[in-house]
RNA sequence: CGGGGUGUAGCGCAGCCUGGUUAGCGCGCGUGCCUUGGGAGCACGAGGUCGCCAGUUCGAAUCUGGCCACCCCGACCA
């Protein structure tokens, strides 16, 4: 491709509605623009980019069996209602009437779709497994879309959904899947964990998410520094502490703390640290309202409260509830003489000895309870997040947090669609058996942006050449001169036709210009066709990552090429 | 949806508080000259329903009300 043809806008200037700098970077480098809140278009260097990540996904799903199909858009609410989903959504998911009043929803992900299509038509076990994916557009009415194609509401997903007759032919799968997932972001030149993850309103017994390290990263990942341990934070677990078994002989007092409420406030005016206190957190959820307990320096996690609790819904009490449950205001609920409510306790409300609690009354807290006979606990459990320094619950090390963009997310689903829609098949026996499910997504605009996230100097993007719009682009500088264009021609003619995507700038702008476009479009190969150097018959190299410059003779150019991108990573 | 903010040329912004001729600046864009190893210079030029609607006023980008869009912070997810 010539520069010179090529639809690339570049900005100089930082557009001002972009945060995050893969939003800023891929608006200047010309690769996509806004529609509209969540939804962009790709421009010529964008969707190169898209593409190849697409190209990736594509061959390492295909070497793993699984096969492509490309399934509609737009779904009849019928099918959501089957599977209980149309109700359970809530407003992610678009919904619209067509022309004869018909419901209908643009599809934020196929399960419904894709188990309609396999019950039809697969019978026997001897059709299974199956494994079928699909890479096309999604649509999410997301409640906040941000960050570029970050979080979009519409954007690129490959969605792969498995069948297997056995509970052991779907781990299998699984772990396929899950290699799959390792070779695609290896090629990706990403780095990323696997982390152990919530299986989230999908459902499903066990799953992965694929998280690329990066700071703008809307995940927190938690992960060993021992052994190979890594979780989200929602899933992370906490080793219980030993439950403390003496009862220190104190009683408790209720003492006046007028207008202190925070955990911090409260327990710089008693004199004693955050992890002396129990945080009474009132939540409301869809089976009615339960206090869960926690210690004061640590931090609730809804999630486990939820799948503890079997709900749906789950938030935190306002003002009223908490009156209504407890008798007092917020900021002195407690867990002594609480009736009528589940008392739910974090494993570490086990390891204290004398707790400060709200005394659900103004302006008064309690102090010196046990947690062994002060109040009544319905459930110990493991309620809280994770924290940095907290131990691993595997091995002996210590936990880190750091953040993580989810690229990717596997799910073993089980039966939980097979049964609601009715997708049975006959096993050997001749019994009539539900599939069981798995479904892999992968973000693949997303996996564009996070690669920018994580490849990027001060001039702009650095690509990794598997992602790289074009590999290698010549630039050649200087005033007009034909055997300068001659010899860049000659170069472009034997990069094509070896395998290198590659760009000719050849556009008559000043040295600076062309620069400035290649470093911050990314191209990871530059090579710099000017009088001096070709004067010896050589041209010059430059790795956008390194910034290192080398010459390198004419007749060597497609060797050195293809060493500096081969040695990418090292 | 709750809280905060912004809307003026393709992009980035000033002007608004304290209404008053022709609405500015930088970048970009067009033409010409010139220049060619890190976003050159000079000259001329094109480009604006000041987000939309209503109101106040002799007069509104500027004041008031309503609406819309977008961005940021929280609950969701690839």
């Amino acid at each position: 491709m010539k520069m010179s043809k090529l639809h690339v806008p570049t900005l100089k200037e930082d557009p001002a509605d972009a945060e995050v700098i893969s939003h800023k970077l891929m608006l200047r480098a010309g690769m996509i623009r806004k529609l509209t809140a969540g939804i962009y278009s790709y421009l010529p260097l964008g969707y190169r980019s898209l593409r190849k990540v697409e190209q990736i996904v594509r061959e390492e799903m295909d070497a793993s069996e699984a096969q492509e199909v490309f399934l509609p858009t737009v779904q009849p609410s019928e099918l959501w209602k089957e599977s209980g989903r149309w109700d359970y959504y809530g407003t992610e998911l678009l919904r619209f009437r067509d022309r004869h009043d018909r419901e209908c929803c643009l599809g934020p992900t196929h399960e419904e779709v894709i188990t309609d299509l396999v019950r039809r038509d697969v019978r026997s076990y001897r059709d299974l497994p199956l494994n079928l994916y699909q890479i096309q557009t999604k649509f999410r009415d997301e409640i906040r879309p941000r960050f570029g194609l970050m979080r979009g509401r519409e954007f690129t997903m490959k969605d792969g959904y498995s069948f297997d007759a056995t509970e052991e032919g779907a781990e299998t799968t699984y772990m396929i899947m899950r290699d799959a997932y390792e070779r695609i972001f290896r090629r990706c030149s990403l780095q990323f964990r696997a982390v152990e993850a919530d299986s989230g309103p999908i459902g499903g017994s066990f799953s992965h998410e694929f998280m690329v390290l990066a700071n703008t990263g809307e995940d927190t990942v938690v992960s060993c520094d021992r052994c190979d341990y890594a979780a989200n934070l929602e899933k992370a677990e906490i080793r219980p502490c030993e439950p403390c078994n003496e009862s220190i002989g104190t009683v408790p007092e209720k003492v006046s703390t007028q207008s202190v409420r925070t955990i911090e406030e409260v327990s710089q005016f008693l004199g004693i640290t955050p992890s002396n206190l129990i945080k009474t957190l009132i939540l409301k959820t869809d089976k009615g309202p339960v206090a869960v307990l926690i210690r004061g320096d640590h931090e609730l996690n809804d999630v486990k409260v939820k799948n503890y609790l079997a709900v749906t819904e789950i938030e935190l009490a306002d003002e009223k509830l908490i009156h209504e449950v407890t008798g007092g205001p917020l900021g002195f609920s407690g867990p002594v003489g609480l009736t009528g409510v589940t008392i739910l306790a974090d494993h570490s409300i086990r390891g204290m000895q004398s707790a400060v609690v709200g005394a659900n009354e103004k302006d008064f807290h309690l102090i010196n309870v046990s947690p062994l006979s002060g109040f009544k606990v319905d459930g110990y459990g493991d309620f809280r997040s994770a924290a940095a320094g907290d131990p691993c619950p595997r091995c002996d090390g210590k936990l880190l947090m750091s953040r993580g963009i989810e690229v990717g997310h596997i799910f073993k689903l089980g039966t939980k669609y097979s049964e609601s829609m009715n997708a049975t098949f006959l096993d050997p026996d001749g019994k009539e058996t539900f599939m069981i499910m798995g479904c892999y997504g992968i973000g693949v605009s997303r996996t564009v942006a996070a690669a920018i996230e994580q490849n990027h100097d001060e001039d702009g993007i650095i690509f990794p050449p598997p992602l790289a719009p074009f590999s290698v682009i010549i630039t050649t500088v200087g005033a007009k001169n034909e055997e300068i264009d001659a010899t860049a021609e000659n170069i472009y003619q034997i990069l094509w036709k070896n395998g290198y995507d590659t760009l000719l700038d050849d556009r008559n702008e000043r040295p600076g210009v062309k620069f400035k476009d290649a470093d911050l479009i990314g191209i990871p190969v530059r090579l710099t066709i000017g009088k001096k150097a070709l004067a010896e018959g050589k041209v010059e190299l430059r790795s956008r990552k390194t910034k290192q410059t080398i010459l390198v003779e004419i007749n060597n150019v497609l060797d050195a090429v293809t060493d500096m991108i081969s040695n990418w990573d090292a």
